[in-house]
RNA sequence: CGGGGUGUAGCGCAGUUUGGUAGCGCACGUGGUUUGGGACCAUGGGGCCGGGAGUUCGAGUCUCUUCACCCCGACCA
């Protein structure tokens, strides 16, 4: 390719509206051009860097007996109510009517849609296990896309759904599947990423990993073990903490004023926020009637995520309506009215001489006692961990880091064959919903996590494995006839030898071609110009290290190709 | 969906306070001098100042309204 020609334009200076580095950096190099909110052009450079992570995807799937199909990007609503999930997902997913006025909906993920080709085709258990898997368009209607390729609307995704007849056989090929993306991450160039265990969310199942770029800009808290190797994700992370016990003491009424936060009450009080129990307040999502009630130690915060677990219905934070029974600031459990559902969290288990809100203005209890005032409730963990607490497997010391979720697995279980009815013949004559697990990659992610991760003051750095080129050919002078003449014959026959490589052929100054070249950042940088042909040919430099090599002509190309089997051995998984 | 911010040339910005001929840098075209880390001289092209409605003799600037984008939060299969 030529530099001239290429439709890419790089730009000293950095978007206004970019904040983190891959957002910047991609901008900058000219590899994505924004239409609208989440809405990408991916040009040449971006376009080849993304074929060729989705090449190392399709040959570690087909490792795994996966078969490639397309599923449709437009499905009709019948499909997606026989798995409940046309009414069950909100906004994010696009709706609308065909000329007929027929329901129609844009695929954001494809379950039912694997469902649907499964179940016409597979009505034996000698048919299983299998693996189908995609590579496709998924527009998703987010409700705050961020941070460039990091967080978009519409993107290419791989997405994998393996059929399996027993839960054992799911979860041997789960652990294949768990391997293989290690491989494919390695092998795509990312070094600083792990796999913690998720939340299921609205997919449904019981087992998931999120596979996690750990980077300051990314948007998932991870709870990490610094003595042993738990991990997980805030959503599902649990933890130990230390319980002060508190001496016994009377129910007892107080006067506590316009004092209404735990930090003012425990002020007043004289007391520490372990010796306290907080009320949240949130109302079914859909119906600010059905008001619950999170209460949890003083001094610990709720974990959205786990609540709705509790309860299996979304919540949304209390918008503060009028009600009788509601005395914000002074909230708590004894007589509360019995229309409001109340989940304790595990913190207060066996708890005395708590500080709680006395349900009226302008007074707290103290002295209460869960035991005593509640009787026999249960408890459920629905705190959200924090730092300095304790990890539940060693009992080591916690610590939190953000993250970008580059790629999750999940154990689905029956959730869609059950709901869509699919059945096949087993051994044994009967017939049985298979067990399903599915698989996805995000492959714009995974470009926005190459540039985050791998890059310098100057640009980015790619990986030789995803490079869209695997040389910068900067031909200096090319009025110079020789310098003209030779780096031509360079850029052919290094294609010829199947090189991918780009040819700066402008007739610009030195400083340009260097920063062009840093900024896109080809893992090797050749240079032809009036200089290097008197000290001997031509410069080869790599891009990560900085490290040059001053090579004769007539061996520049096997030195390359010699110098790209080298920086391949890297990217083997 | 809440809170905040920004819309002026492809990109980055000034001009808006106090209404009076549309500006700067980079990029781009042409001619020339340069040529190993974003060169220089000359010259040229490019803007319904996000859109609409008002106030005014006159609006980039004032008023109302709308749209888009960004950031924080909510949300996130």
């Amino acid at each position: 390719m030529l530099l001239s020609k290429l439709v890419c334009e790089r730009t000293k200076e950095a978007p206004q509206d970019a904040k983190i580095i891959s957002h910047i950096l991609l901008v900058r190099a000219g590899f994505i051009k924004q239409m609208a909110g989440g809405i990408y052009t991916m040009t040449m450079p971006c376009q080849k860097m993304s074929q060729k992570i989705q090449a190392i995807i399709r040959d570690e799937m087909d490792k795994l007996d996966g078969q490639e199909v397309l599923f449709p990007v437009v499905m009709p609503r019948e499909l997606w109510e026989t798995s409940g999930r046309y009414s069950s997902i909100g906004n994010e997913m696009v709706r609308f009517k065909d000329r007929c006025d027929r329901d129609m909906l844009l695929g954001m993920t494809h379950e039912e849609a694997a469902v649907h080709l499964a179940n016409h085709i597979v009505s034996s258990y000698t048919q299983l296990p299998m693996m189908i898997y995609q590579l496709q368009t998924k527009f998703r209607d987010e409700a705050r896309s961020r941070g460039g390729l990091i967080r978009v609307r519409e993107f290419t995704m791989k997405d994998a759904y393996s059929f399996h007849t027993t839960q054992a056989d799911l979860e041997e090929y789960y652990n294949k599947v768990y391997d293989a993306y290690y491989r494919i991450f390695r092998r795509i160039g990312l070094h600083n990423f792990i796999d913690i265990k998720s939340d299921t969310g609205m997919m449904g199942g019981s087992v998931a990993h999120e596979y996690m770029l750990l980077t300051d800009d990314g948007e998932d808290s991870i709870v990490l073990c610094n003595h042993c190797d738990y991990r997980a994700n805030m959503e599902v992370a649990d933890s130990v903490i230390d319980k002060p016990a508190y001496q016994e003491a009377p129910l007892t009424e107080v006067f506590t004023g316009e004092d209404k936060t735990i930090d003012e009450v425990c002020v007043r009080l004289g007391v520490d926020k372990t010796q306290t129990a907080k009320a949240v307040v949130y109302a079914v999502k859909g119906d600010q009637e059905k008001v619950v009630i999170a209460f949890v130690r003083g001094d610990l915060e709720v974990n959205e995520a786990k609540l709705k677990k509790v309860l299996k219905q979304d919540i949304v934070a209390y918008d503060g309506g009028v009600s009788e029974d509601i005395a914000c600031g002074n909230i708590g459990p004894v007589e509360l009215s019995d229309k409001i559902t109340i989940v304790f969290d595990k913190s207060l288990q066996g708890t005395h001489n708590l500080v709680v809100g006395a349900n009226k203005p302008e007074y707290h209890y103290t002295g209460f006692d869960i035991q005593r005032e509640m009787g026999d409730v249960e408890f459920y963990d629905i705190r959200k961990v924090k730092v300095g607490d304790k990890c539940p497997v060693c009992g080591g010391d916690l610590r939190i880091e953000n993250g970008i979720e580059i790629g999750n697995i999940f154990q689905l279980g029956t959730k869609y064959t059950k709901s869509m009815g699919m059945t096949v013949h087993g051994e044994d004559g009967q017939s049985f919903n298979p067990i399903m697990g599915c698989y996805g990659i995000g492959v714009g992610r995974a470009i926005a996590s190459i540039a985050q991760e791998s890059n310098d003051e100057k640009g980015l750095i790619l990986p030789m494995s995803v490079a869209p080129w695997q040389v910068h050919l900067c031909a200096l002078r090319m009025d110079n006839e020789e310098v003209n003449q030779k780096a031509t014959a360079l850029y052919n026959d290094l294609q010829k030898a199947g090189v991918d490589v780009l040819f700066d052929e402008r007739n610009v100054g030195a400083g340009i071609k260097f920063a062009d070249a840093d900024l896109m950042g080809m893992p090797i940088r050749v240079v032809i110009s009036p200089k290097s042909l008197t000290n001997g040919g031509v410069e080869i430099t790599m891009r990560a290290t900085k490290e040059s090599t001053m090579v004769e002509y007539e061996q520049a190309i096997s030195f390359i190709q010699d110098t790209i089997a080298k920086e391949m051995e890297k990217y083997q998984g």
